[in-house]
DNA sequence: CTGTTAGCGCATTCAG
DNA sequence: CTGAATGCGCTAACAG
């Protein structure tokens, strides 16, 4: 078969030239008389032209495509599904406005130079990163180069780059004076996540925050970055009267690791040990019981983001913005009053 | 700030010739004196070069990209966790050989030329169609077209268009012995989506194909493309000793309606009925009770496809391969043999 | 209203 | 081992 049909081949084939052409295929803003048009368009189609957007691209200096940087390990939806969502959230809008959506994912997010030539090579107008870890996040680096760069999921708090997420303090807090309102008076973090991630600390900070506030006497122990192990055997070592009532789990996904080890022990949730997690992730509403948390709204994330992407696309004002989306304390069955566990729970039979 | 630094600045800078960089910077073939190189590199970093992968792309005609087309409506994770797993597979694939994925999603799967053109348009040097409905397929002529195509979730009988999919009707087959064998000789076949796929067609089959191959008297009610409704109404119709005693659900999610719905007619799964779906996404091991069902190898469609893909757009030879993946049978505790549920069942109480 | 000319940034013939 | 010239397919500034 032949060479693929140009823009050329359409202008010969209609008598006019490539500038005509051009202007009538791609939308241009050129007042053509109607019977060209017309005429362009027939032959066009007859030809079985179809344009390149590459080329189209190159000339423009944009490609009507949005770069979207995921840690792929997480992405899967049985380990992770608040990423599927945020990326359904930037998937819808994308669809919407009629742009393309590059997905970028890394084993690791590489640091290096090589991550952000490519992420800069011109393919994408604009980059989207999902829920950068906080030691390499390549946002500043894109910014100095001049492309449009929107972050889901982590505060900016220096306003340095645009981002959009929730208030993980205020969730923290919130969800965290529940627990005191319930009378818990020992309350252990839990989060195994092994990477470290901006809103880990900002929800830990909550939780000090509605303690600090609360004019209770609230012990509190911090089990970041802990495996489920050592926490079990944290509490297991503690002096029974002091041991938590109740743990709140950085992520829904936490929290689940949580409920599995507590049923392996024996220990009745909510009757010896409440928990409560973040996310109100599908599965929270499954589980037995059924989890308190914070229901963040992923979708809403991620099309916020994207839209505020695009606006920075098309304005290329430099002005970067830090969107604040709403939480909801949800409550189920995970968190009750603090029942008579401390001292006498199964804990001590082994 | 002044132009992006290109590969001609770099020449200049480095007094040598705009085709010797381009061969040091995009790993050509050429023999270059390593000082030469060396200086290039050197000068390159300097100046902060970043090489630009459309102009790259429109001039080799290769992008390094496919595109992968989705259903967007089905992608959100709570909805079809399925498609989710899929593109975990896939994206395995184009990260370890560094491609890079289109993600090109549209709410119902446009059947014109405006699509077709928009999948050819050089952004992308092969196109991955998940699961794509039967009615507006543009496998055919994508590759009338002469780009690279793979079917994920589809079985090309014609062998015209690359597909990677399970045997869906040997996966039925096996599922619905199972029921067979259990004792089963009344039987319903349950499908709610609206679109018309081939597995739903194919498992239907597969059903028929165990119970002609049984020697058994066995009947099948056929519920496909019903709201769950309908079902109940119309299993409520019947002869009490007529009803089905198990429901053979065309997917896991169709399966979870029909639990559902037995639990609010108060209906005990599998004592009264049973219940078996397809795919063993991950709540089926968590319902009540856990489901029986045919385990489908996503992230490895996923991945398989994505290879296929890769090597069609490299080797440019025109011969199609048909794949077909393990399926495995899980069986749990949603199917049981058949009990006394006919003509004494709830469905009489109102 | 339309055509001519000159790039967009890089890869690849050909010559040396 | 290296350089000059041409083109990928399309858009845009400048002339009519």
């Amino acid at each position: 078969m032949g060479r693929r049909i140009g823009i050329k081949d359409v202008a010969i084939a209609a008598g006019v030239s490539q500038t005509t052409v051009s202007q009538v295929l791609g939308n241009g803003k050129r007042h053509v008389r109607p019977e060209t048009r017309d005429n362009i368009a027939r032959v066009a189609m007859e030809l079985g032209y179809r344009p390149n957007a590459v080329a189209r691209g190159l000339a423009k200096q944009c490609m009507n495509t949005i770069g979207i940087v995921i840690h792929h390990t997480t992405l899967s939806s049985n380990t992770n599904p608040t990423l599927t969502e945020i990326l359904d959230g930037i998937l819808a809008v994308t669809t919407r406005r009629q742009q393309h959506a590059n997905i970028i994912t890394f084993s690791n997010w590489p640091d290096d130079d090589g991550f952000v030539s490519s992420l800069t090579d011109g393919r994408c107008d604009g980059i989207l990163l999902v829920v950068p870890p906080d030691n390499s996040n390549p946002a500043l680096r894109l910014r100095q180069l001049g492309i449009p760069v929107v972050q889901i999921g982590v505060n900016s708090m220096d306003g340095a780059v645009s981002s959009v997420d929730v208030d993980n303090v205020k969730a923290s807090e919130s969800i965290s004076q529940y627990l005191i309102s319930q009378g818990h008076r020992s309350i252990a973090f839990y989060c195994d996540i092994p990477f470290t991630h901006q809103f880990i600390d900002l929800r830990l900070e909550g939780l000090k925050l509605a303690i600090s506030t609360s004019g209770e006497n609230v012990a509190l122990h911090d089990f970041t970055y802990s495996t489920i192990e050592i926490v079990i055997a944290g509490i297991k070592a503690m002096e029974p009267t002091k041991r938590p009532t109740a743990v709140l789990c950085a992520t829904d996904l936490c929290a689940f690791q949580m409920l599995s080890a507590m049923e392996l022990e024996n220990i009745q949730v909510p009757q010896d040990i409440s928990v409560a997690g973040f996310d109100d992730i599908f599965r929270s509403r499954l589980t037995s019981p059924p989890l308190t948390t914070v229901k963040m709204p992923f979708a809403c994330l991620g099309e916020r983001a994207a839209e505020l992407l695009l606006d920075h696309i098309n304005s290329d004002s430099l002005q970067q913005k830090q969107v604040l989306l709403q939480f909801e304390l949800i409550v189920r069955e995970s968190v009750g009053k603090p029942g008579n566990f401390q001292g006498a729970g199964s804990l001590n039979t082994d």
